[in-house]
DNA sequence: CCTTTTCATCGTTTATCGCCGATGGACGAT
DNA sequence: ATCGTCCATCGGCGATAAACGATGAAAAGG
């Protein structure tokens, strides 16, 4: 079964939105903890935005890892996508990219605080 | 074998010095990108160092599964180790976690400016 | 209509993660 | 010396991640 304490509440000794906070910050870093993920953020910034086969094109990675990756980044909010005749438009969304930041920002600074 | 094109030069299209910067960034991410590992980085710096014991305590985590998330935290650089007697002390590199702080801003700073 | 391009998705394989219980080492106390 | 505590590590197990090739749908071009 697996499952995680953190996975449920009722499984850990603190209170739920403490923990599904820590969750959400969880799976945002989790999109950014891939190397390529991040080149791939780069590139796309860099352009303005950019079609799956231009990242293709870019990195020694396959057509279909390359779309699992942007898949991921969408999924995450952290890369809109709008389909874009028989392309796909994949652009970054600093805004969220922003609040990300803000995130860890702030979980330093709790801890630079005594939390 | 399965290799990712990120692993070692060569295998990608981009400088080397690049990838690995993003390598470095997707190393921490990785550290925290688990809710258990933002608790415990939390709790750690909450009280000003901490044994195993105490995290275990404190969570429902399994003892062998709390050493394991603090050797990865240690490992990633996050938190500096300590053995004390017979226990152990962990305790927060602020300054590590204000870089990781950083290193997210300055890639959303250059997501911004068009890298 | 047929071909090419672009892309998402499926299925597979391999590697890694996350969790646990068990084991054993190192101390401290009795 | 023996016990109890604290801890790191090992082995195992199920789940997830990462990579790929293959397939097929949707456009664009011939």
């Amino acid at each position: 079964m697996t499952e995680s304490p953190f996975e449920s509440a009722g499984h850990c000794r603190l209170p739920e939105d403490v923990v599904s906070d820590s969750r959400a910050i969880a799976a945002r870093m989790a999109a950014l903890s891939h190397p390529a993920r991040i080149e791939i953020i780069k590139h796309l910034s860099a352009n303005n935005s950019c079609c799956c086969r231009e990242v293709v094109d870019r990195f020694d990675l396959a057509q279909s890892t390359v779309s699992q990756h942007l898949k991921i980044l969408v999924e995450a909010g952290l890369v809109r996508f709008e389909p874009d005749r028989q392309r796909s438009r994949y652009e970054v969304d600093r805004a969220a990219l922003a609040d990300v930041s803000a995130s860890v920002a702030a979980l330093v600074n709790s801890c630079c605080s005594g939390r």
